[in-house]
DNA sequence: GAAGAGTGTCACATAACTGTCGCGGCCTTC
DNA sequence: GAAGGCCGCGACAGTTATGTGACACTCTTC
């Protein structure tokens, strides 16, 4: 099976370059024009690889990345950040969201081709694993599942993406604020209080006989999943 | 010493709630209302951070940015860049003037001080740790929990962040008025025998079989916490 | 296009926390 | 050892923060 690399880029004179480049290596090769359209045709099809610009219209390129890494199919999806200028504070931000790899426009051709081959070469050591438990609440982001004590519990998207960020990192507290910046995104405009309606709804629906409450309310700060 | 955080933001509201924030960080803090001030407080002192509006009257953030790296007595000055929500390419050109970190307005308060405590911690290891330990009581702010003896403390907002203050500096004693400016905040009109009171809550809420009083009052003077 | 699921807000009840008082004890200072 | 300042602490009434059911909408799905 071609692995398969997905460009998610809006000049076509870059995009139709990668397109030929890549096809020449052998690889199957979609291109998104937009963000919308890139997080899309994750959807549809994960791909093996990918190539996303940083400013992308609709969805930015780092959006995506974060949402790819927070909730994707695949959160270990190697992604290969493209940017204007190289600046190492850039770099910094682009590496921080979870990008594997960084390349500059314009860029060399080969070296592009020789990085994309050594991303899909490493095994990333799962920085971000497929599963993960804290105490008796277990999260499989590859299944979208989640269980407590064996049974499985259904979650709506929110309330999924709510427990996936809390899991990563338990026992933190996060505000309403940060909740609302990392879970819905930093480009949504929600009033706090609607996290505390999801958080709710998350208790609910982890509610189990006998079981105590998994969320932790820290008055005047926020809440945080219990480290255990 | 203090880090030294010079604020560079004409909006009063903005420059007041970091002001008011940082100072309960415990940071010295000074707050320039246009690009020309700002200039001139950093060539009186050099800050150890400087937090930086975008726009800015009289000599725009991005200008200072870019002579500070340029011309300015430590180009390796740490800066962090607030801009409007969703601009985009103002982050892109920001990073490339050579900001070291942008928040995004609105911004959470806790994430801007914590992104301040790491950008911070860079330059002088050793600050402001997210967990700290006097003799057996132990403070960690990241999940917001205190314990003693490895035994599990509620506290109210208030007591919590009184402890941590105490915490930050063991054995030095602080006046009912210092506690006040910093632990209230210098803006609330509080009667100072409250103080009084919150340290009795803390007494109690730290109170433990065997253990002695971890808070040592100083008759007409303050309150410290036994550094051990 | 109807049913169902999922969202964001509100309003209201409740729980948690605050700031002040006031009383009584302790310590200092004559 | 008496007066007075200083402090600990229980009580309390006022605020503020949080939990939750209800509701109107929007999207999917069939």
């Amino acid at each position: 099976m071609k692995p398969y690399v997905l460009v998610a880029e809006d000049e076509s004179a870059v995009s139709e370059l990668l397109l030929y480049n890549l096809k020449r290596e052998d690889y199957d090769v979609a291109i998104a024009a937009d963000g919308e359209e890139a997080l899309m045709m994750i959807d549809e099809r994960t791909p093996d690889l990918l190539l996303l610009d940083w400013m992308l219209p609709k969805v930015s390129g780092i959006e995506i990345c974060r949402r790819v890494r927070a909730t994707g199919v695949n959160p270990n999806l190697p992604i290969i950040m493209l940017t204007a200028r190289g600046e190492e504070s850039d770099r910094i931000r682009g590496l921080d969201t979870g990008a594997d790899d960084y390349v500059t426009k314009p860029f060399s051709t080969t070296e592009l081709m020789a990085r994309v081959r050594a991303v899909l070469r490493r095994i990333r050591p799962g920085l971000k694993e497929d599963r993960i438990t804290v105490g008796d609440i277990e999260i499989d982001r590859v299944a979208h599942r989640v269980s407590r004590n064996g049974a499985d519990i259904h979650l709506g998207p929110t309330e999924f993406r709510l427990l996936d960020y809390f899991m990563q990192h338990p026992g933190r507290v996060f505000s309403r604020e940060q909740l609302l910046d990392t879970v819905w995104g930093s480009d949504v405009y929600v009033e706090a209080r609607t996290v505390d309606v999801h958080v709710g709804r998350l208790r609910k629906a982890l509610r189990q006989e006998g079981g105590e409450d998994p969320i932790r309310t820290v008055r005047s700060a926020g809440y945080a999943l219990r480290a255990d």
